[in-house]
RNA sequence: GCGCCUGUAGCUCAGUAGGAUAGAGCAACUGCCUUCUAAGCAGUGGGUCGGGGGUUCGAAUCCCUCCAGGCGCGCCA
């Protein structure tokens, strides 16, 4: 697949240089294995009829290696066929443990920074954070997989109001374990969690500050109460499969200077002014809608100038490329971060934000209240423990991060035998399975002989092929747009024409040549399989 | 009021840098386990792609407009 992709990349440059290669799998196999519209798109740009182009684009293909037949239909699509020669030697090459037949490497390893989940560590993670953790963590597959230098990052918001507010909470449920009156702060965060984080704190230091008041040890329970809780949230991520390689700290930014020298920079280049006793960035000069403040009139600075400085210090930390993956409730947000980085005179191109939708938890169709206030929500633990890690991720990344995603805990579980997770891990399971049989008949796994296609001829074995070969094609499909969930719809797909197959043909059987050609598929397909839940971040059981 | 996202089968959703006869799972119904795992397979039914207009050889996809839902519009984070 990669080579046809090349190949049609290479003419269809050398007819129209600046055009990009869009190539897809025709909505009938008669068609084809694969085709491209280009042609039709080409058409008008070099202002020749699209049959014609295409009739030029298959001249100046070298079909013998790869194609079998190259036809043009309808207004101006082409359509390919792949070789026998073509499709035994791939699917050779991925028996053999070849990754350059599944994925293509960047010409260039790009150094890529993805912030992702970033929640404040002010209360656990709940689903719609669970919902970026899959997503971004499968991005950062997509990424690496391909061949580039990817630091997955997680910005902790541990500055500022909502986390003193927190250690707040923390102090007054201390007192209270104390036996002490102490008035509850109006907008606390009332979770039970904050009294678990009070015990652990009383545990730690005991009655000390038994007399204090909150102003006398405001940093002492603000530092150890975020660090309480960034370590359950650590325990819930990795809980998750989710892993971080950085996290910074907001905090940080302070201390170390990193506002102040950010806040310079902008300064110095002349986007600053003072208005009304307060620091503003002309942020409207850079597509925002207005200026934005920066330090208040009251002296304080806003959360903006720590993203800012952060932004700023991702810039000068030397990534080409900075994707920042965040809750569709950020959206508002957009417009004056493009403004900071162009001020900071970073390309445009080279920040990507993406949004994932709300989730809305449900159960058995109705809506489960979820109350920050009153501390009562559903955590992204609970949730794991009653529906399952993988089945959870699955059903994230089942979706378009576009799409506003209903959540119904019952419907989760209730399939948990018809969900489409188990139905491809189940097709994996079944794969080892075969080889488990095929070892007890004497036939190793790793001792199969070369594969010839010539014995696979049957249709359901053709089509099968033919889709284990489009994976490089998805692959590339969910790189370019960063969408994950391109590779799960795939792997469905695979994983029915498989157990169709299944079903209907025994892999091990009387004929030896024709249980190595099948085991050879079998092996091929149990690879792919794993190769993409690999990127989901989702188990591929040997056994189920 | 303004901005972003969404509206596709009874339900949950794919498909949208324009492309071929709009797909899948669930639910419903009918069959298939003495042979590599039935968490499976085979089959049946199910659609004004929210409405209307426009651009185009071609629109679920682009533009305009209206309707519906979600989210956001602070010297909060």
């Amino acid at each position: 697949m990669i080579e046809a992709i090349e190949e049609l990349e290479r003419v269809i440059k050398e007819i129209a240089p600046f055009s990009v290669v869009e190539i897809e799998v025709p909505p009938q196999e008669e068609l084809g294995d694969i085709s491209t519209p280009q042609a039709m798109a080409l058409a008008k740009i070099l202002k020749k009829p699209p049959r014609t182009i295409a009739s030029d684009i298959i001249d100046r293909l070298s079909t013998s290696d790869i194609f079998r037949s190259a036809e043009i239909a309808g207004p101006g699509f082409i359509n390919l066929r792949f070789s026998d020669a073509y499709l035994q030697n791939w699917l050779r090459r991925v028996l053999r443990g070849e990754e350059s037949a599944l994925i293509r490497k960047v010409n260039q390893p790009k150094k890529i920074n993805v912030e992702f989940v970033s929640a404040n560590p002010t209360g656990p993670l709940h689903l719609g954070h669970g919902r970026g953790a899959a997503t971004g963590m499968a991005i950062v597959n997509l990424l690496r997989k391909a061949g580039n230098s990817v630091v997955a990052e997680y910005y902790i918001n541990d500055a500022g109001r909502q986390v003193r507010l927190l250690g707040e909470s923390v102090f007054a449920r201390y007192k209270e374990l104390l036996g002490i009156r102490y008035p509850f702060p109006d907008d606390g965060y009332r979770g039970e969690y904050v009294r678990e984080i009070a015990l652990r704190i009383l545990n730690k230091i005991g009655s000390v500050y038994r007399e204090s008041s909150f102003e006398e040890v405001a940093e002492f329970f603000i530092k150890n109460s975020i660090e309480i809780m960034m370590e359950r949230i650590k325990e819930d991520l990795h809980a998750f499969g989710v892993y971080f390689d950085n996290y910074q700290s907001e905090r940080e930014l302070y201390i170390n200077g990193d506002v102040d020298s950010a806040i310079e920079f902008l300064r110095s280049s002349g986007y600053l002014y003072e208005k009304d006793g307060a620091l503003w960035f002309a942020s409207s000069r850079f597509g925002d809608d207005k200026d934005r403040v920066l330090k208040k009139s009251d002296g304080d600075y806003t959360y903006f100038s720590s993203d800012i400085a952060y932004h700023k210090k991702k810039i000068d930390r030397g990534f080409d490329l900075i994707i920042n993956i965040w809750g569709a409730d950020h959206h508002g947000y957009i417009p004056r971060l493009r403004a900071v980085l162009k001020a900071l005179s970073y390309p445009e191109d080279r920040l990507k934000i993406h949004l994932v939708q709300m989730v809305n938890l449900l159960r058995s169709g109705r809506p489960v209240q979820m109350s920050k206030r009153a501390g009562e929500f559903v955590t992204l633990k609970e949730i794991m423990d009653e529906v399952g890690v993988d089945s959870t991720k699955f059903i994230f990344l089942t979706r378009s991060p576009d799409s506003h995603l209903d959540f119904d805990i019952e419907v989760a579980k209730k399939q948990s035998s018809e969900n489409p997770v188990y139905y491809v891990q189940y097709a994996h399971a079944r794969v080892m399975s075969i080889f488990r049989f095929a070892e007890e008949q004497g036939i190793s796994k790793d001792k199969l002989r070369d594969i010839s296609i010539g014995l696979l001829g049957l249709e359901e074995e053709r089509r099968l092929i033919k889709k284990l070969i489009q994976y490089p094609l998805v692959f590339e499909k969910a790189l370019r747009s960063l969408e994950p969930h391109r590779i799960t719809f795939y792997l469905q797909e695979l994983a029915g024409l498989f157990h169709s197959y299944y079903n209907r043909y025994r892999f091990v059987n009387e004929d030896k040549e024709l249980t190595n050609a099948r085991l050879c598929l079998a092996k091929v397909t149990g690879t792919i399989l794993k190769e993409g839940l690999e990127i989901l971040g989702v188990n591929a059981p040997e056994r189920m």
